[in-house]
DNA sequence: AGCACGCCGACT
DNA sequence: GTCGGCGTGCTC
């Protein structure tokens, strides 16, 4: 008897996996892998969602429950991503059906949802024998038979709560069916052509005209035919009746593109170094077996060139790409040149498209019209066959990690994707991380550098501002005299400025305006976050905490500080000191529409600002000639906050933002302000020197066992209730020292107590957190597996969630 | 997460 | 003597 094991929806990490159905006979061709189907489940066998995972065989007698229904008349999901599937579950902590969500588009989803139907004609003895709100729902089911449960009481007015329908289906006057429905249906368009037999008989003048234009063509959208004959829809259809032509409907995608590809097949010449580096990343892309390799170049040393030439080498030889890029790169520049040069052959996927782009691109991609796939880190589940390149460009970006369960990494995925493939991963940075350098140092992954700008441009001149001297003379405005008098200087000479307010971390972090002492824990060298709520100061890395005291234990002065600042203050304040100025401010916060973001750019632009204030997203990629003058205006925002990595993304936002000055022929300005200036990461940043900066931090990470010379992982509890967060925290923490100790002795482990997370009450729950220095191998996660199955079952923890997450990226 | 089974208190 | 409260346990 044929059997299929099914990843079933929404169930609950403790008790998931791949359960087994019986096929019946006439469900035995369709029930193919990567298909999905209804199944019967739990208790009440309410019908639920599933994916086929794989076909068994299952003994004759066994009591399997029976398969309903196939959904899908062919796969949805490839081999590899059935392969991947089960792979998400170990590393992730999800459920299966949760990791194959991840390859399917939203809108091909189905919502289960019900019906109802009159059973039988109601007689008007039992009509009369209901209350009148009872009769209202048999009159409108009489009326509108299959009426789907929210659209009948919206048509009624029933309060959610009521329990009408169910009363009138318990004395079997109305039936209820629970039938899929598709979130999102394809796009067609009317199209008309011309039938074979048609002769002309009579026809009017415009009628003609559409035939006229039909002869020509044989068939078109009738949209266009009316627009290019000037008639109405009428008269086509009119000539339909005639029996000249005959309407039908054609699939059409819904495009994110705006325009038309304007070809442009620029032929690509590489500098010397660029070749060189092509060259290195050509014979590992041609080499048998899956590769890694770090492109590592210098701001402007023209990366992208080296890209486009392995895409190329790809697409010739038919091998599909992916090229990936963080959120805030994907600028509207970036996505023409790609369409320029590749025309329909790309794929587009990120954030901002519909539901219906979304799965149109999907679609393009899984009937292989689209070969290049280009997005945010949501792309790397592009349905995309026989993959030769996958790039990964500013592979050190926070957003390549997903925050929201299923917690995966676009890194690790591409990983996956690339040694299925045997394809070629490449992760290009100016500024990698750490543990990406470390890799390609050690020769474990390839290696090719642009060390360079490309044309020879030169590095702006950079300052560093030692805001402390000023503070002390009583200049506690955001701008230090030496930016001030620049931005007038620029101002005067018509230039533009960008000035960068770094909000990564702001405001969490006490410092000493007197002597710039930051406040640090003695045991992480993590700087301590300041609790209103116990006046305290806490490391969340390992619980240390000190009262909070008004004097510096450093020079004993009392001017102990601890406030941030909004782009918008900011932009108040500069426009009181620079009342001449044209101001434009701009927030990485969702709240301002896409349009507005580009169309303002475009302004700025076209120079109808002066000055361009804003969080990090102004740091990176934008490329405006006219820009001359760069200001960080608090550097320090970013690099005393609770993270390990703290340094590597101040490194990492210094090195971008001073980027951007002198790009075009005038050369430009760089200044960073900081209350500690002798931190040499300033000097480092402004000399773009990573490969010192590499060699320090990587010190650092050692002694403290930081990646790469460790893995983190954190696992979260969440919980209404503090005393029951902490508990179940506590329990937790338990159960893994005595499971570590007796079943895993000799797992390199290093376990920190439970500690409230770094933001420790969000969205009305309590958030405690255990940190974990680990090896993220194949035993330690299966022992987290173990742990948060026990977890999920122990009734104790009811009222606690638990997640475990390998390497988050930031801070929880 | 749902859903049913089961064992105690307020009603016909 | 029955309806339904929610505590408990299972999900192919």
């Amino acid at each position: 008897m044929l059997a299929v094991t099914v990843a079933v929806e929404r169930t609950v990490y403790h008790f998931d996996e791949a359960f087994s159905y019986a096929v019946p006979p006439d469900l035995e061709a369709q029930a193919q892998p990567g298909c999905r189907v209804l199944v019967p489940f739990g208790k009440g066998n309410a019908t639920r969602q599933g994916m086929i995972l794989s076909r068994t065989e299952a003994p004759e007698a066994s009591k399997l429950k029976v398969l309903q229904a196939v959904l899908d008349p062919a796969p949805l999901l490839s081999n590899e991503a059935l392969f991947a599937v089960p792979w998400m579950k170990a590393h992730y902590f999800c459920t299966l059906y949760e990791a194959v969500k991840l390859f399917l588009p939203v809108g091909i989803t189905y919502q289960m949802r019900t019906f109802y139907t009159l059973s039988a004609p109601v007689s008007a003895q039992t009509f009369a024998a209901h209350s009148a709100e009872e009769q209202a729902v048999l009159t409108f089911l009489k009326a509108h038979p299959g009426t789907e449960h929210r659209a009948l009481c919206k048509a009624l007015s029933l309060p959610p709560e009521s329990t009408v329908l169910q009363a009138l289906c318990r004395q079997g006057l109305l039936t209820r069916s629970v039938d899929p429905v598709r979130r999102m249906q394809d796009a067609t368009m009317q199209m008309v052509r011309l039938l074979p037999q048609a002769d002309a008989p009579k026809l009017t003048r415009r009628q003609q005209d559409v035939y006229r234009v039909l002869l020509d063509v044989g068939c078109a959208s009738v949209k266009e035919l009316c627009y290019f004959t000037g008639v109405t829809p009428a008269v086509v259809k009119n000539l339909c009746a005639h029996g000249v032509c005959e309407l039908y409907e054609q699939e059409v995608y819904r495009s994110p593109f705006r325009e038309a590809p304007e070809s442009e097949q620029a032929p690509l010449s590489l500098s010397g170094e660029q070749a060189q580096a092509f060259e290195t990343l050509s014979a590992l892309y041609h080499a048998p077996r899956a590769a890694t390799a770090l492109l590592y170049g210098v701001t402007g040393s023209g990366k992208t060139s080296v890209y486009l030439r392995l895409i190329d080498q790809a697409q010739e030889e038919g091998r599909g790409v992916l090229f990936l890029v963080p959120e805030i790169s994907l600028t509207p520049q970036m996505v023409a040149r790609f369409r320029a040069r590749y025309g329909e052959r790309v794929a587009l996927f990120h954030s901002g498209l519909s539901m219906g782009e979304r799965m149109d691109e999907w679609k393009r991609v899984h009937r292989r019209e689209a070969k290049i796939v280009v997005g945010t880190r949501s792309a790397v589940f592009a349905p995309l066959e026989d993959i030769g390149l996958i790039i990964l460009d500013e592979e050190q970006e926070s957003s390549y990690k997903s925050e929201q369960s299923p917690r995966y990494s676009a890194r690790e995925v591409a990983g996956f994707r690339s040694r299925y493939h045997k394809a070629l991963l490449l992760f290009g940075s100016a500024t990698p991380r750490l543990e990406t350098y470390y890799a390609a140092q050690q020769g474990k992954i390839g290696f090719a550098k642009l060390l360079h700008r490309y044309g020879d441009a030169k590095l702006p001149k950079v300052e560093i501002c030692d805001r402390n001297e000023e503070y002390r003379a009583g200049n506690f405005s955001i701008l230090s005299d030496a930016l001030y008098r620049a931005l007038l200087e620029n101002l005067q000479a018509g230039h533009q400025s960008i000035l960068l307010l770094n909000r990564r971390g702001y405001q969490t972090f006490v410092s000493c305006r007197d002597c710039g002492h930051v406040m640090t824990c003695p045991n992480c060298s993590i700087s301590l976050t300041y609790h209103a709520a116990n006046g305290r100061l806490l490391c969340h890395y390992c619980g240390y905490s000190i009262p909070f005291t008004a004097e510096c234990p450093s020079c004993h002065g009392h001017h102990m500080h601890y406030a941030g600042m909004g782009t918008q203050k900011a932009e108040e304040e500069l426009a009181e000191s620079l009342p001449q100025a044209r101001i434009l401010r701009l927030d990485t916060d969702a709240t301002m529409r896409r349009f507005a973001f580009e169309e303002k750019l475009a302004q700025f632009a076209k120079g109808a600002y002066d000055i361009l204030v804003g969080t990090q997203m102004v740091a990176k990629g934008l490329d405006f000639e006219n820009v001359t003058l760069v200001g960080v205006l608090n550097a320090d925002a970013s690099l005393y906050c609770e993270d390990f990595r703290s340094s590597e993304e101040t490194f990492d936002l210094l090195t971008q933002v001073v980027g951007r000055a002198g790009r075009g022929r005038f050369e430009g300005r760089a200044f960073i302000q900081t209350q500690t200036p002798e931190n040499p990461i300033f000097s480092l940043a402004a000399r773009q020197a990573y490969p010192a900066f590499y060699e320090t931090e990587l010190a650092q990470r050692k002694l403290m066992l930081y990646p790469p010379f460790s893995d983190l992982c954190v696992v979260g509890f969440v919980g209404a209730n503090l005393d029951e967060v902490r508990a179940a925290a506590q329990r937790f923490f338990g159960k893994m020292t005595a499971l570590a100790k007796e079943a895993y002795p000799t797992l390199p482990l290093r376990i920190l107590r439970p500690c409230a997370a770094r933001i420790p009450r969000a969205g009305g729950k309590y958030r405690f957190q255990i940190l974990i220095k680990c090896r993220n191998g194949t035993r330690f996660r299966e022992m987290m597996r173990q742990l948060l199955i026990s977890f999920g079952r122990d009734r104790q923890n009811r009222a606690v969630t638990a997640f475990a997450d390998i390497n988050p990226d930031t801070v929880w």
